[in-house]
DNA sequence: AATGAATGAGAGTTCATTCAT
DNA sequence: TATGAATGAACTCTCATTCAT
């Protein structure tokens, strides 16, 4: 009688909870694998047992579980970030840092990530570039274009430096998924070396 | 030069030719605009004004048409490639010369890659990765392995390295492309710098 | 009138009758907006604010809760025509009263089915054929018939009679409705004189 | 070698020519049986023996070939009624002989139409609503608007005239198709009886 | 060799209906 | 009895590929 109205969490809202996030899994999975063209939405639903139609009550389409996906990366990446730009060092410490956090982040997920390409395909999909990541590696740009703006770091092209850290991030972070076992201290050693410097060594703005 | 008159080249080898070349062209344009799974058969043969099953006479699938722009683009870049190589010389210089041999066919190439992605679309796609730059990378990255592996290069995790130059010099080189002039000698420049200073400042292997 | 209070009108009974309502209700709306293939069950249950499984408490399906329509419609403008074909009097009276009534009660209920068809799609659905005038088509016709059969009116092919008297009262009375102000004297006059003139001017019967 | 040039009437010219008129007359059974929004593209393909994607190389959509065959009707009847309404009479001839043509048209197409609505069902969908039918309506409806704007007929309220003739003759037309053998003449004489003393009856304008 | 219509698997999506809660 | 998520058959339409001409 005194059901304690704690919160809605029937078994019915647990569901609920549990298919959206199966989708949200699922879909990670797939995208990965598959690619964003490649993967359809029955790909998706088959692989949660859910029947097709279910699919539709909780997204509107392929392309709204990609946009949810970059959201759900996002939130969770973005709080790591946001902490360390927030401290505003050089931009030295920033990069390393979010390098490290990047690779850990990166590897934690990735058992999700790893069904990669069947290597018989063209080439060309997503690359590392999985709507989590995008987002992510949206904010480091932004974040390294303010640490140049505002004088922490070398005064050089900002949009070339954002795109090589990032590259270099990205493809280095791609390839240590790649081996077994999975060494993140190695890769995010290498990366930041690589990255800081390559930075310093930059010629300065022709502007 | 002075085209020998006794080769077999009749009317009907030149059509051949001809449409073989237009097929190719006609991939290149459809694939840089739609990227791989956005282009359809159609979409390839409607512009070369050929009859649909006319594409198959000359490539069995969109995959193989794909695979041959790569070797195509690979037959054209290549020679560069490979004079440098053949000199043997210590991999700083070899990465100077490819990193300009590349940015410049690559703004040779890029008016025929110009219809770029049109923007709404979710976010994946193709980056850079046309086939031939494919091809492009592949040769490059098994360059650096090579100086490394023959101690022309510093002795640090070739794998990364090669992923780290890669990845600096399409992402720069992207940038580059949508910029106006297009400055192909400043990018190289900037790319040069951040891959040399970079790779100089790389951990020594941990093998 | 004074609705006696010992009736078992319980909050629950009470419910139960309004839900059927509501969704009656809503379903007239639906159908006569989208027709019966365009509407689906969920517009009709989306408009009363129940379940979507509610809606097969009441109805076992989107045909049976049309069927309803048509009997509640009959039940409402059946009282009308009965009390008319008792008198038994000539054809031409019960023609003049019962287009009368007729166009009245289109009239009356006329603002449920303003929802008229959005006039994009292509030109078929349903006429004025709206559930409840079927029910009450069905019963006129059957008057006619039975009119005839008892030589109440002109020995003609009472089929014939009967679907064009139907004929020319649904098509002006639908007109009717199309004009502003709604003038049912007029429309009533034009159909009675139409049907009335016209059935006089008819072959003899050819059996 | 004098292939003689008269017409493209190859092999295939002659199949196109076939399936597309075997799309239309499918698609003219089959919404004649189900009405437009109960017939399904899968349904007038299955008929034709053709393939699902078949369908799609001759009309882009439902509606398309739905347009095509209210063309379609048209272009065969009108031409009749063109010639009619060219005389320029009065509107009792124009009556007469467009009724008597149109019933000659409707029993001449009829066994394409004879697959009618399974009694089960609701009642709604298309009526004698055909979309050849709808073509010829319109046409009338003109003349007749027309003839009364000329003086040609009498002054009273030409949409209800005309909506009255319409509907007398689509339904006497209905029910005519449906008894055996069908009676043209019969049918034709009690509609042209029906409308032309029906119209005379008619109230003056209220204008 | 070129043609272009035919094919049919498969994509995304809808919706009447069921059923556990 | 009300709920509303799950179901899955069926739909429209696309497109790589085949094949008769």
């Amino acid at each position: 009688m005194s059901e304690v109205a704690y919160l809605p969490v029937g078994k019915r809202e647990q569901t609920k909870v549990q298919n959206r996030q199966a989708i949200l899994d699922a879909a990670r999975e797939v995208f990965g694998e598959l690619g964003y063209d490649g993967a359809t939405v029955r790909d998706i639903i088959r692989r949660t047992g859910l029947a097709a139609g279910t699919f539709y009550n909780y997204y509107r389409s392929k392309e709204e579980v990609f946009a949810a996906l970059a959201d759900d990366g996002a939130r969770r990446f973005n709080p790591i970030l946001k902490a360390l730009r927030g401290r505003g060092g050089p931009l030295e410490d920033f990069v390393r840092e979010a390098i490290v956090a990047y690779f850990e982040f990166m590897a934690d997920e990735h058992e999700t990530w790893m069904g990669r390409r069947p290597a018989g395909e063209p080439q060309p999909h997503v690359h590392g570039e999985t709507p989590e990541m995008a987002a992510v590696f949206a904010e480091v740009k932004d974040a390294i274009e303010n640490a140049i703006a505002e004088g922490r770091g070398p005064a050089s092209d900002a949009e070339y430096m954002a795109a090589a850290a990032i590259a270099v991030a990205r493809e280095v972070g791609d390839k240590m998924l790649m081996r077994r076992p999975i060494d993140t201290a190695a890769a995010a050693d290498f990366a930041i070396a690589m990255i800081l410097h390559g930075l310093k060594g930059v010629p300065e703005a022709h502007g």
